[in-house]
Parts: C-alpha cells; sequence; structure tokens
DNA sequence: TTGCTTCCCATGAAATCCCGTGGCATCCCT
DNA sequence: AGGGATGCCACGGGATTTCATGGGAAGCAA
C-alpha cells in the first residue's frame, strides 16, 4: 500500500447562488486518491460530516477515511449508547458527494445555513480530513483558540514536544 | 464482494391522508443495490421491523441486510428463548414492503399509529438501516439524549475518542 | 355501498448536467 | 529570451432532469 495522503494547506472560494464552491485543487488530489472506486477521469466522491447542531464547520472525509470510522463504530457493542451516538453522528449527520467535472461541489441550502456560508468559503486541511469554514466564524472563534493555545504555553515551549507525549488515559 | 453500501443523512417528508411517504432519494439508491432481485427500473423492496411496543420508530433494513440477520437467528438453537424472542421481533413484527414509481411507500394505519405519526416523518440514517420517526419524538427523546450526552463530555473531548476505545469489560 | 388500497397522471421546486469565460502558470519551439 | 500554445483552475449561466408531493380514478373487500 501506498503513503498515505494528507490535506495540506488552507484557502478561500466563492461561494454562488447556487452553492456551489470550488475545492481546493491539492485537496481534490487527495479525495482521488481516498476513493478506492475512483478511475482517472472520473469524479472522486467524499463524505462531508456536519454533526450536531453547535458544531459550525463541516468536516470532510475521504471514502477511506469515512470507512475506517465507520468499521471502527460497527465494532462497537450493538445497542451501546456510544454506538447509537457515534451512527447518529457520522451516520445520519452527514452526506455523501461528489466533486463534479469542474472540481466544484454544491453545498445544500441546509448546509449552508448550518455553518452560516454565503460569499465565501474558509477551506483547511486537518491531517486526513479537512474542514469548510464561514471565513468570519474561523477569524473570531477558531483562530482565537489557537492563540490562546500558544499564549498559555509557557515562552520557552515548542509545540512539538506534545508528538512524542504517551497516549493515556 | 464490493464495498457495502451505507446509508447516510437524514431528512423530513410529507405524510399524505393515504399514508404515503417519499423515501429520501439516497436511500432508495442504497435500497436498490441491497435488494439481490432488483433490476433498473424495478422497485425495490425492503424489510420494515416495527418492534415491540415500547418501539417508538420503525427500522428498515435491506433485502441483504435482513437476510443477514435471518441467519444469525437460525444458527441459535432451535428452541432457546432467545432464538424464540429474535424470530418473534424479526419475522413476526415486521412487514416488507417495495417502494413504488414515484419513490413512495405506503405506511398503514397501524404502523402510523404504533410511532404517532401524522403530517411529517423525519428519516435518519444508521449504518446499514435507517429509521423513521415521528419527529417531535425524535426531537423530544431522541435528540435531547444525543445533546445530553454532548454536554456530558469533557469541552475539548471530540466523540472520536470513543472509536479507539478498547472493546470489552 | 363504503371504505381502503393501488395505479396513473400532474406540477413546482430543487438538484444536476452541460457549456462557456478569463486568468495564470508551464511547456515548448525557435 | 520572446512569444505563443497548452492546460489547469476558479467561476458563471442556462437547460434539463429528478424529487417530493398532490389529486383522481379504478380495483377490491367487507
Amino acid at each position: 500500500m501506498g503513503r498515505r495522503l494528507r490535506f495540506r494547506g488552507e484557502s478561500r472560494h466563492k461561494v454562488d447562488t447556487k452553492g456551489r464552491v470550488s475545492i481546493p485543487a491539492s485537496f481534490r488530489r487527495v479525495l482521488e486518491a481516498g476513493d478506492p472506486g475512483w478511475v482517472d477521469g472520473k469524479n472522486p466522491e467524499f463524505v462531508i460530516v456536519y454533526g450536531d447542531s453547535r458544531r459550525k464547520y463541516l468536516e470532510c472525509y475521504t471514502i477511506n477515511a469515512i470507512e475506517e470510522v465507520d468499521e471502527k463504530i460497527e465494532a462497537l457493542p450493538r445497542g451501546s449508547k456510544e454506538r447509537k451516538m457515534l451512527e447518529r453522528l457520522f451516520s445520519g449527520q452527514s452526506v455523501d458527494t461528489s466533486v463534479d467535472e469542474t472540481g466544484r461541489i454544491v453545498l445544500s441550502a441546509k448546509l449552508r445555513e448550518k455553518i452560516g456560508l454565503s460569499g465565501e468559503a474558509f477551506f483547511i486541511a486537518s491531517g486526513d480530513t479537512f474542514q469548510i469554514w464561514n471565513p468570519e466564524t474561523y477569524d473570531t472563534e477558531e483562530k482565537a483558540v489557537e492563540e490562546e493555545w500558544l499564549d498559555d504555553l509557557p515562552e520557552d515551549v515548542d509545540p512539538l514536544i506534545f508528538l512524542d507525549q504517551v497516549q493515556g488515559g
């Protein structure tokens, strides 16, 4: 198996009145690589998880990534609370889509309203998923969180330190 | 064997006086794929499990999915309590239906009464099945549970952590 | 006959397809 | 190095199809 591609970078794109948005070209390459059914010339599919009411962004999974999640959910005991909740989140509160010929997707009115999208959308990579935000929401809420976190670190601590922390419980 | 199709998403549809309801278009695709007897142009069949009196929603299985369940039940010792109960649930308290030309099914008065359906129905995917709810019941009883569960999670904990929990215990 | 079910046809709104444009970067040829 | 040709990219608009939903007529049963 080849190296797993990851999303990388951030960018802004217009959202037209029909809800169409271009997916950053580099993200498309990752979506293609992450869709086992994809063949050159065709349009990659992927899954948008929008989650519960308080989530303010859309989270996008490649087919491979979402399948990994689905399988893990299926491995949980049938009937358990965790399983039910995760099914809600990942099976219920999600849609699958595909990129069109020109590299765009269509975000339904419902999805746009949910995250307050109009005019422009902000894309940002996050490991093996990427997120779609209303640019203002991202600036005011997320960026603030990031900066606060960095500010709270002692002056001389490099965030890289966290890379090698043991997983714990 | 190809990748297993799963239901995905949620939506609301009208229930008319005859008990007719549209099945979400994307669910229809999964029902078609999950019905071994289906051919393009025909109408897929599937099974609705309504269960005992406590259950407040209808659970819908593709033909393949229900067959898998049936086989597992048959593997249980004949005469065992578990087998009897499961047979009651899945053979007795269920009906099979088919989607019509226009993408709808008819829910009998009995089924509608059972889950208190009138006016509108809420559909939500749940792995390899989907559920049909009275929208109010879903909001007040189920969604509330979900939100409470999310609220009880520590601020910075993502539900995803449950995916990697060890099984057992 | 009186109610249920099916079946058939109709329609507005929404989603999808198809086609076209300008900008920018890269390649290639001379 | 100049200058075009090529190709990908972000974006827009119109045409077409699919969806969800309504209503009536025909079949069937009590």
